[in-house]
DNA sequence: CTTCATGCAAATAATTTGCAGTAAG
DNA sequence: CTTACTGCAAATTATTTGCATGAAG
């Protein structure tokens, strides 16, 4: 993917088939965890290592390239860096859906009530996404 | 404190001084990490082993006594499970303070957005706290 | 060519488990 | 007394680092 060589070029990293693939499995899946994306990785390149995964995975936090996402009862995953947005995990199928929504009025509610400057937020809610929800 | 005697023994877990140093160090901490913990608690029982703790914290998450708090950037971090709150993280102090605001407005519009049923969230918000912002 | 990235193995850190002894109720 | 909990050591799992080789620009 071209796109993906110009946001490493523009950060002077190199765009080695391992970074490409890093990017581009984290790009279709949306959220994932360091272990399934080895797993998916290895498939394509079998002698990628956990060692380069890591590396690079700390390199493109570094570089904002890619944002950690911690989500409650789970293990740390990873997404390409977006416009802000809220999570929306599914306790049935596990799923994590993205949804942008206007939060400029709660932001005001608690910088108003605690005099505390928020630069950003990170918000998870918890639930049943509208899929699960019909298959009852 | 007897108040954690009694939460444990509603959940029939015995009442051990370690138990009761770790429910103590968190609830006057607030948001606490492993480490830290372990520190705090060894200056009181110099006996106490990680395993003890880990296992503990592991029981205290299971009977839905104590929390996990993920927060962006931070190791993970645990505290006395309370009414749901915000949590209000500094990047000048990086203290963490918990602000109770009424967020079912936005709640309303996500569901209405996308279907999605919320039965709980986690909300982070960055920023810099009220006495930094007046340190200048 | 030159520099940066990779893969491997080894090192370190984080967490869990088995088991014999100890304390809570 | 009985059962559950603790501490220690060992086992797993997760993550980082050093170094020689290889690929990108």
């Amino acid at each position: 993917m071209e796109r993906f060589k110009d946001i490493l070029k523009a950060s002077n990293l190199k765009s080695t088939h391992q970074r490409l693939a890093i990017l581009e499995c984290i790009d279709t899946h949306g959220h994932i965890d360091i272990e399934t994306l080895f797993e998916l990785i290895l498939q394509k390149y079998p002698t990628m290592s956990k060692a380069t995964l890591y590396r690079n995975i700390n390199d493109l936090l570094a570089f904002y390239i890619l944002e950690e996402v911690k989500l409650p009862q789970q293990k740390q995953k990873y997404e390409i860096k977006k416009v802000p947005h809220i999570h929306l995990l599914c306790s049935q199928c596990d799923t994590v859906e993205d949804i942008f929504v206007e939060t400029n009025a709660l932001f005001e509610t608690i910088s108003s009530q605690s005099g505390f400057q928020i630069q950003k937020s990170f918000i998870v809610m918890n639930g049943v996404c509208k899929r699960c929800l019909s298959k009852k």
